[in-house]
Formats: C-alpha cells, sequence, structure tokens
DNA sequence: TATAAATTATTTGTATAGCAAATAATTTGT
DNA sequence: ACAAATTATTTGCTATACAAATAATTTATA
C-alpha cells in the first residue's frame, strides 16, 4: 500500500468521523425534539448562564437576529425564560428553567461519550500515536490556534 | 500531562479539524456565491452525470422534494440542465451545463487540498501514525465499515 | 445639562433548506 | 386492459440565516 492510498484512506476516515458525528447528533436531535441550533444554544447556556443574546450570538457564529429565532422557540417550548437586566435594561439575560437544565443534561453527546470512554481502553501505544495523529492533522491544516467549539450536527 | 488532558487535546484538536472544514468550506461558498448543498450537487453531476433527481436525493441523503427545489435554482442560475429521458419518460437527466462544470472545476476543497499535500510531506514515522490514529478514531466510533460521503459544511 | 452617538434586542422582509403528503405522468405487473 | 408501482413535482408547513430598519436605553460629547 503506497503512500497515495494511505491518504486516500485517511481522508476516508476523516469522512467517516464526520459522517458519524453528525449522525449522532442528528438522534440527539430526534430524542430531544430539538433542531441543532436549538441543542447547541441549550448546551452554551448550560455551560454559562446567564447569557445576553449578542453573546450567545457571538459564541454560535450567528447573526443577533438569528439567535433571537431561536430563543423564541425555545422560549415557547418552556426551556428558556428571557429576563430583563436590572444594570442595563437594553440587555436581556438568558436563563436555563429547570426543564431546559434537564434537556441539557439528558441530551445525549453519543459521539464524544464514545471516544472518551475508547480512547481511555486505549494501550498507551496506540493512545500516543492518535493524540499525535490528530495534533498532525491540525498542524497541517494549520489551525492550531483556533479555539475549539462544540460539535454540532 | 495525563490520559484526560490528553483526551481533552485530542477531543478539542477533533473540534478545532471540524471547523477548519466548515469554515474553508463556507469560504467556497462564498467564492462561489452557491451555498453549501449547492455546492454539494454540483460537485456530485461532476463526478457523476447524468444523474436522475431520486439518485441524486440519495448520494445527498435528502428528500427528492428537497432536491427539487435545490435543481430548480442551480437551473435557474443557468449551471444545470434538466432533460427528460429517453428510455422513461418518468425520469430526468440532470447535467452540468459548460458554466456548471467550469464551477465545479473551480470551487477550491481547500482542506482536502491541504491534507494531501501536508500529508505528502510528512516524515513516514509521523505519516503512519496520523493513518494509525485516524483508524482508530474510526474503530472506536464503530463506524468502519460506513461509506465515507464527500465533507461538506 | 442637553443632545448626539453608540449599543442592545427586536421586527420585518427575503432566501434557502428540509420534510410529508398529495398529484400527475408513465411504466410495469397481472 | 387494468391495477400497482415508480418518478418527479407541487403544495403546505417549519426552521435557519442574514440584512436593514426600529425602539429602547446607555454612553459620550459639546
Amino acid at each position: 500500500m503506497d503512500r497515495a492510498e494511505v491518504i486516500q484512506e485517511i481522508l476516508d476516515n476523516l469522512r467517516r468521523i464526520f459522517q458519524a458525528i453528525n449522525e449522532y447528533s442528528r438522534n440527539a436531535e430526534k430524542e430531544t425534539g430539538l433542531t441543532g441550533p436549538q441543542l447547541w444554544a441549550i448546551k452554551l447556556l448550560d455551560e454559562t448562564a446567564p447569557m445576553r443574546v449578542s453573546q450567545l450570538a457571538e459564541a454560535m457564529f450567528l447573526h443577533p437576529a438569528t439567535v433571537v429565532g431561536i430563543i423564541d422557540r425555545l422560549e415557547n417550548k418552556g426551556l428558556v425564560t428571557r429576563i430583563r437586566s436590572q444594570e442595563d435594561r437594553r440587555a436581556v439575560d438568558l436563563h436555563l428553567t429547570q426543564a431546559g437544565e434537564d434537556m441539557a443534561a439528558q441530551a445525549p453527546e453519543v459521539a464524544q461519550s464514545m471516544l472518551i470512554h475508547g480512547l481511555n481502553l486505549l494501550p498507551a501505544a496506540e493512545f500516543h500515536c492518535v493524540g499525535e495523529g490528530m495534533k498532525h492533522m491540525v498542524r497541517l491544516l494549520g489551525v492550531e490556534h483556533l479555539t475549539p467549539r462544540p460539535l454540532r450536527g
């Protein structure tokens, strides 16, 4: 197997990983009844609530107007509440309701869990290889410095 | 650095790769003026035209009704033509126009190219590590058998 | 202090994507 | 010849996504 073939295989495997993560997260969407962006917003709010609309928009790399719609739908489902800020009455603090927190806790991160679990069981040599391999890929793409954002579907 | 930290790092790097591919493909969208799905359809048609609507829908894992809309917009832009099949007059053969082929050729696959180029220059030991590392990741996700589909944004 | 400028969230308008169900045209099976 | 299946499309609905305009408020400036 020459190098060109191995490169093809590496790219194929990268595509498989992509696909797997997308499909697992699609399952999460079906289980929760939420869309991808809605689930993403919930997860972010679960990490760092309260958040303002502009702050959430920035974290999601979306236009604030888009986030307003997403929050509207989450509010209708009783997962998020808007509370006008006392210090700055232009601003709105977004909070998760109890149901929202339950949803965030329940929503599975299947791919992530599988990787964490599997990596833990890997023999040292293989484990080391995975770590180094990923580091190389990141370097080749020139994105070592990138702040990683959550995997989404 | 203990194993938990390395696992965190691996996940972070996976997120960086995801993000990089998404961003590079978003750039491709801006350059071409096409959306992600439109670009994806063009690429698939470029590989294997003529294709039927149902065939393209299957390849894109989308509902045929969705693909009809995408093809409508590509037809309006003069990139795709619909030709009623002679053998089966229910069916429609999708072709790329010259402009469509030009678009497919011009549309950059930046991330892919960077990886191919970079992997080629990698010393043998590191190269081997990348290949093995990716193989492990795929195995941990249980998707060795998955037919890889093109990376998209 | 009064007023201009900037900020924050929202509304409005437009386009795309996505699915399910119904429909029309055609082909295949009986 | 007629029923059943197939193929693309239409229709109706929802969710994203952005830009531009708007309203409310705060900050800066004259």
